[in-house]
DNA sequence: TCTGGGGTCCTAGGACCC
DNA sequence: TCTGGGGTCCTAGGACCC
């Protein structure tokens, strides 16, 4: 038995916490650059507002409505993230953590569903009481059927926040009144294909056969389909080293200063470079990418894959490649609108095979790099590195965080005071 | 005017091996 | 004229997730 804890709402509950005030009122959390919606209260949701709509298109329905929104703030939302899990991981010995606002809890030792009821029951209220967060609890036999179940917990409020799928008959019933476009791992193409096929809800989709099953949707979709029949076969691994790592940024305006765009893909690199290091892992290979607005008629890319002949997560080393690229590649007046340094090929950091041709003194890398760690651990994270250093206003200017909430939990300067 | 960011897994086909 | 059989590894692209 398993037990899918989802957050509500996360990124808008995470803003509710240091603002009360906010409880009933409208409430949308913005993607980078203030772009797009991706988070919306429940108020939100009822005014028809999309997941992912451009916040543009809906000003004028924000205004008329008074919906108040905020620039994402991750260091609150992964720090009350963190405090959820710590939270979670005292009720079972097996937690996977599955997202930001999600994890599932291997509840087999209990002895059966009315006694995991009563135990999420619990833990909901200890989340709300010590966070602050609404969630929604969801038990089953499946990963897949604990989403519906907190699908329902989460809609009906009979079900007081914990809903369980145990029986056929539960099943069946849950599966009936399921779309099948909600269904986890069921996407936009294969609900077409399905749909086709005369197939609109989940239980339309289990009542079919295994083989209708992996024909149309393959091997995914055939897991997908046993685990809606109730059988356990997909696993989730808890946060796992990862096996690539992105940083990446839409610009407010193309950048055209060729040292700006530098500066900012600099610290791009420096980030997945202390990443790697954080995870204990080096990379055999680099992607470096810039290009105008993908909106726009004409595009313009700056795109190369760098493979380092010894793997590495030295910032230096990986920084320099990155120059190399953006200063061959790099046209004037051209208006860069996105950029992005990605690393893959991701192995552990010891044992690592050097190239007979090495002719880097990686032991030198390797103090320079501690020391630069160090200082920057001391006086943040941009005190030094190996790019241009721009005034502090115009990298700024970069970014739209016109309404970005204080860092609550994770700044000194930032606690609250309250007056007694 | 304005349009996010970060991941994973699977599959088919090419290149190569004996 | 006719042209085997059995593998592995890598890569790009598709599909999906939050």
């Amino acid at each position: 038995m398993y037990a899918l804890v989802d957050c509500n709402n996360f990124f808008v509950s995470c803003e509710r916490v240091f603002r009360p005030d906010l409880h009933d009122k409208p409430v949308v959390v913005l993607s980078g650059n203030d772009g797009c919606v991706v988070a919306r209260s429940n108020e939100v949701k009822q005014l028809g507002v999309k997941m992912g709509v451009p916040f543009y298109q809906i000003r004028p329905l924000a205004e008329k409505h008074g919906i108040v929104h905020f620039s994402s703030n991750f260091p609150l939302y992964g720090d009350l993230s963190s405090r959820i899990m710590r939270i979670l991981s005292r009720y079972t010995d097996d937690l996977q953590q599955y997202s930001i606002d999600e994890a599932f809890l291997d509840l087999s030792y209990l002895s059966n569903a009315a006694e995991a009821r009563t135990l999420c029951l619990r833990i909901r209220s200890e989340i709300m009481h010590g966070i602050g967060i609404p969630v929604s609890i969801g038990i089953a036999s499946t990963k897949t059927l604990c989403k519906v179940a907190s699908h329902y917990a989460k809609r009906y409020a009979g079900y007081a926040g914990v809903c369980v799928i145990d029986t056929m008959d539960q099943r069946t019933k849950a599966l009936a009144a399921y779309p099948i476009d909600e269904v986890w791992g069921i996407g936009r193409r294969s609900v077409a294909k399905l749909q086709l096929n005369g197939i609109k809800t989940a239980l339309d989709f289990v009542n079919r056969t295994p083989a209708f099953a992996k024909n149309i949707l393959h091997q995914p979709g055939l897991n997908t389909w046993r685990e809606l029949n109730g059988e356990d076969c997909i696993s989730v691994r808890d946060l796992p080293e990862k096996q690539s790592i992105t940083c990446s940024r839409t610009f407010a305006h193309g950048v055209t200063d060729r040292s700006l765009l530098e500066q900012a893909m600099g610290r791009f690199c420096a980030r997945v470079a202390e990443k790697l290091r954080r995870q204990h892992s080096v990379c055999r290979q680099m992607i470096v990418f810039a290009h105008t607005s993908r909106f726009q008629e004409q595009q313009f890319v700056i795109q190369a894959t760098v493979t380092f002949s010894t793997p590495t997560a030295n910032t230096h080393e990986m920084t320099e490649a990155l120059l190399r690229v953006v200063r061959t590649q790099w046209r004037p007046d051209t208006p860069y609108k996105r950029a992005g340094v990605i690393v893959c090929n991701v192995s552990p950091d010891n044992g690592v095979q050097q190239s007979l041709f090495d002719v880097r003194d990686r032991q030198r890398d390797e103090r320079l790099q501690q020391a630069i760690d160090r200082i920057n651990t001391r006086h943040g994270q941009t005190a030094i590195g190996f790019t241009p250093n721009i005034p502090t206003e115009q990298a700024a200017s970069l970014y739209e965080v016109g309404a970005k909430s204080p860092a609550y939990t994770t700044r000194l300067s930032d606690i609250i005071t309250l007056k007694c």
